[in-house]
DNA sequence: CAGTGGTCTAGACCACACT
DNA sequence: GTGTGGTCTAGACCACTGC
């Protein structure tokens, strides 16, 4: 394992790996590496917050002790993973939901005909809202224990008048203190934009399962459709930094009109 | 635009963009850029062909007449995009669907529980493979002409027996002469596989449309399944080298016991 | 051992944005 | 002009693979 030269006087080269000696996984860690976990750990200490510029590289190598192309190639692994923004002439940026450009990036579900953007931000409708105890999956889902305080809120999203996704959110108590029915519906911009906003949480990355299923009574009263209606159910959990689960949140597509769209490579 | 120095004496600058002398863009191309396109050329002619090793990047640096660094960096982009392997040691190999490690990439579908490697490949049936006319939707898809041949084809795919996928595809019939129902159903190894062995054609990326339906008769029937049953609707249109189409597949799944996952970030 | 990709440095210059 | 990220080079050394 190598270790930073954070205090040394002079750039070292990594000390090495751990050999023969024990019978633990030598672990080689390039510079690199090490440089990407220190910048990840501003992050999330909220350091630099999301929006914001985070220092140049060259303030950025001669803080950390080494070369610019090194403190690069750390920027540019967080810049793939959609950690950080660059953008030449201006500087570095921590990414955030907010941004015009990759506003609803999680968002998959695409009209069928015409631009996703050209149809605007959806109608939200908060049918509910409120803190209850996590059960059991919920609980399993976001890391907690069964009877945890989770804030629990369904809502139906409208395009063009047309209900067309209804959504069941779960969020961790503890990070989502006072989040409000309000909120969830009014707040100009993605739902994600608002969380980094008032609770200081980014979401970093989601995992989702998809299936073809009939929906409820209940269901299909509140997406206006028959119940022999087949709709996309998109379960979702998002996370932070470092993995860590914020949010549960299963979703009833209707795509009669749109699609899930997803790009393979 | 630069250009490159193939047979400069010395590695050069690029040349420096167009200025304001015209109107068009300036459509600066950083050298790596070009190395990337040239390389990408090489794949493309079937210079090096998929699973081989391409030269190594001193070999690259010296017939371009560059140096290893921006080899390295084209090389990069290209292993980001799956189309190169690197593997320390041993050089960088052109990726391949046969590959152990990447195999069924392109299949979203997991088992509920347990792991898809443990599952196995699935069981072909095919039911229907025969050159017919591209009717208009299909040639706009595979950018053919209304009327231009093309293999038709259609499998199930039953996992422990089960049938759970109802496949259709559609493959140019100028690039797929001959392909019959024996090598859909029999070919060992990802069908993907078998296009780059027998057709010479590599699958690079894909897009894929989502929606929740119902069956027809025929579909329920060949899925074995109540024509209630919701299923999913896939259609994906994969390409190959320069974003050329070079097959529409739709297929309808069978989620009870499996489902579509995907990863955002 | 030689050959491959992987890391790190140092320095030069280019493209872009702001002032 | 100044400062930012972006490109390119040259050379050194490290880690991994296979002869």
């Amino acid at each position: 394992m190598s270790s930073l030269p954070l205090n040394a006087d002079h750039p070292a080269q990594p000390l090495a790996s751990a050999g023969t000696a024990g019978t633990a996984t030598p672990a080689f860690s390039p510079l690199y590496q090490q440089i990407k976990g220190l910048i990840l750990q501003s992050l999330q200490q909220g350091e630099w917050k999301p929006g914001e510029s985070i220092p140049s590289e060259m303030e950025l190598a001669a803080r950390f002790r080494v070369s610019q192309g090194t403190v690069r190639k750390a920027i540019d692994e967080l810049a793939a993973e959609n950690l950080l923004m660059r953008r030449q002439g201006k500087g570095t940026f921590v990414a955030t939901h907010a941004e015009q450009q990759v506003q609803y990036r999680f968002l998959k579900l695409m009209p069928d005909t015409g631009d996703a953007r050209v149809e605007g931000p959806a109608q939200r409708k908060v049918i509910d809202c409120r803190r209850v105890r996590a059960s059991a999956d919920v609980a399993r889902a976001l890391a907690l224990r069964s009877g945890d305080a989770v804030v629990q809120a369904r809502r139906v999203l409208a395009f063009a008048g047309v209900p067309t996704i209804l959504e069941d959110i779960w969020l961790p108590g503890h990070a989502f203190k006072g989040l409000t029915a309000d909120q969830l519906a009014n707040y100009q911009g993605p739902t994600y934009a608002m969380f980094e906003l008032d609770y200081g949480v980014r979401m970093v990355r989601a995992e989702e399962k998809i299936r073809a299923v009939l929906p409820d009574a209940d269901q299909a009263a509140m997406l206006q459709v028959p119940q022999a209606t087949p709709l996309l159910s998109v379960e979702r959990i998002a996370y932070t930094y470092n993995d860590v689960p914020m949010e549960l949140r299963r979703g009833l597509y209707l795509t009669d009109t749109h699609h899930y769209r997803n790009e393979l490579s």
